[in-house]
Parts: structure tokens; C-alpha cells; sequence
DNA sequence: TATTGTTATACTCTATAACTATA
DNA sequence: TATAGTTATAGAGTATAACAATA
């Protein structure tokens, strides 16, 4: 079949807003495949930087914060701690509630994970120099800010998978 | 513990990727919701773009582009078929394969679509100027292409819910 | 009575693989 | 024998909601 037959449409118009979603999903991909040799899936990483910069939360505003009901945090939360990567810590002031805290060990492996991000960025924006790799950070941020995104936080933890990694097709 | 003893990092060092995960999946959802009013999922759009730009394709082709199996692409072309939106038409040179066309009512809707597309572009970018905006599309698509995206593809569609419209939370 | 954490059940969605028709 | 399309089934993953302990 003939695949030319209406050249004036030479340009692609591509949006902003779609090569966000594209790029988004690809990366989101390549970073869970990189941490995935950690053993981790984005999710789980997600909940040991929230530890690492706000320790001793209880389970449901974690929970909350990742998007997950609570009764799927209470089985994700378990894997991590018996992995010894978390710690769950009665709060004496009110016995229902857990306070969660990062091990050592823990801690030993989100210098592991920032390694692994540091990796995936420079992988992502390997086209761009360091002029222009600045210039992207500072125009996303703009817009992460009128969209008010949480910072450190994005919809994809409440998906499926928060547990085990995937792995490259 | 006490919480300031590594005070040298006062910005939240944001890296571009995070925000590419963060923004896409975001403006995914928005869009999603967006176009659910014209009763279409991101996948089922996905569709009718590809059918738009290169009709007359086979299941199993188009199955791959948006990354699902033939099996599962089986009724989610069923739906847009019941609805009158594309056509099947059978190949008269090998009986196996049908050729998967836009109907009149499919273009129709494609339009609106588009409409759709436009304005979910304006709200991901009313915090930058045109000439912001244009510089961002510059970026992305440098990192896209060296990155060998598919142009007009990207992998949600390979996801869940390729079927039903989801609603606001 | 309200809330945290937990468990169980019922449901949705999916891929695997078998099957038919055609090549 | 190989491929396009289809169907069925078995399994994985999920939310809803009931439950126990504490406030």
C-alpha cells in the first residue's frame, strides 16, 4: 500500500503535555528496572525516602501519602521490615498507633537507591548538556508548582506491582 | 535522632527525571479524566489516533504499537466496534487478517478528541510563556529521540483499565 | 463513638494457552 | 507448519468491609 499519500502533514505536532505522559512511563520504566537489581520497586523506594525525611509517621499517613489504602500498606509495610530495611515502633502516648523508622540497614540502602537515581538522571537526560539539563529541571518545577504536586511524590505509587519488582521484557 | 545534623542540603534536589515520572503521571490522569466525558479511555484515544494516521492495519500490528496482547485487544476493539466508532474489514488477499478502519463517527469523535487534546496542553503548560512552552517541546523531544521513543505511542497503554473511563477520585 | 491497624472475602483484570480458520 | 484472530480458564492483585484494640 502506498504510505505517502498525504504529505502536507509533515510535522508530527506533538504536545508538551504528551511527550510528559511518554517520557514520564518510559523513565518511570527504566528506574524501576534499574532498582529492581536492589530488590525494590518504585513504591517501596518511595516509602524509604519519605522515612528518610520525615521518620516516625504513623502507617495511614503514609499510607495516605502513597495512595495505597491502608490495608494494602499493612502487607507492603511487612516485606520491608522483615527485610530489615524499616522498623515499626509503638507510639507510647497512643498504643494504636505505629511509628515507623528506617535501620540502619535501611538507610544503608537508600545510599544505594540515591546512587541508582543519580544513574537513571543522568541516563534520561544524556541528550541534553548540562546547560539545558538545568534549563528542563527549572521549567518542569515551574509547572510542578502551578499543578501543586507534593514534592517527592507521584500517582504512580498507588499503582499495581508496589511489591514485587518488575523485571525488562 | 536529632534531624538537622546534614543542614548542607538545603534544596530539595529535584532531578528532572523524578519530575518527567511525577508530571506524566499527573497530566495521564487529568487527561484521563478529561477525555472520560467523551466516554474514552487513554488507550481507546491511542487507537483512534493510530487508526487516523495509518488506517487499514491488522489486530495483531496494532495490538503491539499500544504494547497489549492480541488476546486482550480482541474486546477492547469489540467496544469501539459496538459503538460504531471503527470497522473491520475483512482482507480480500488473506482472509486471516482483518483491516481496522476509522468510521465517519470515529473521525467525528477524533475531532472532539482533539479539541480535548488541545485544551488538556493549555492547563500542563499555563505556567510558562509560548516561548517557555515551545522551549520545553525543543527539550523533550531531543530526550525522546535519543531515547527512540515511538512518536504517538507511549507504554500506559499497555496498562489496566484499558477498557472502562475512570473517573475523578 | 471514633480511629489505627489488621484480616478476609469477593471481585476485577490479566496473561497463558488452547482452538479455528486460513495460508 | 505457521500465523491471525478468538475464546476460556486459572491465577494474581485489589478494594470493601468487617473486626480488634485503643482512645
Amino acid at each position: 500500500m502506498s504510505m505517502n499519500r498525504e504529505t502536507e502533514s509533515p510535522a508530527p505536532r506533538v504536545g508538551a503535555a504528551f511527550l510528559l505522559a511518554q517520557l514520564g512511563a518510559h523513565g518511570a520504566q527504566l528506574f524501576a528496572e534499574r532498582i529492581a537489581e536492589l530488590d525494590l520497586t518504585p513504591a517501596q523506594a518511595g516509602l524509604l525516602r519519605l522515612l528518610a525525611s520525615t521518620p516516625g509517621r504513623s502507617q495511614r499517613e503514609l499510607a495516605d501519602d502513597l495512595g495505597m489504602p491502608a490495608s494494602r500498606f499493612v502487607p507492603f509495610a511487612d516485606k520491608l521490615e522483615e527485610r530489615g530495611l524499616i522498623e515499626r515502633r509503638r507510639n507510647t502516648s497512643d498504643r494504636r498507633l505505629y511509628a515507623l523508622h528506617l535501620t540502619d540497614q535501611g538507610l544503608n540502602l537508600l545510599a544505594e537507591l540515591r546512587k541508582a537515581g543519580a544513574a537513571h538522571e543522568q541516563e534520561i537526560c544524556q541528550a541534553l548538556s548540562p546547560d539545558e539539563h538545568q534549563q528542563l529541571i527549572d521549567l518542569l518545577s515551574r509547572i510542578a508548582e502551578q499543578q501543586q504536586l507534593t514534592p517527592g511524590v507521584h500517582p504512580g505509587y498507588r499503582s499495581h506491582h508496589a511489591d514485587r519488582p518488575g523485571r525488562a521484557r
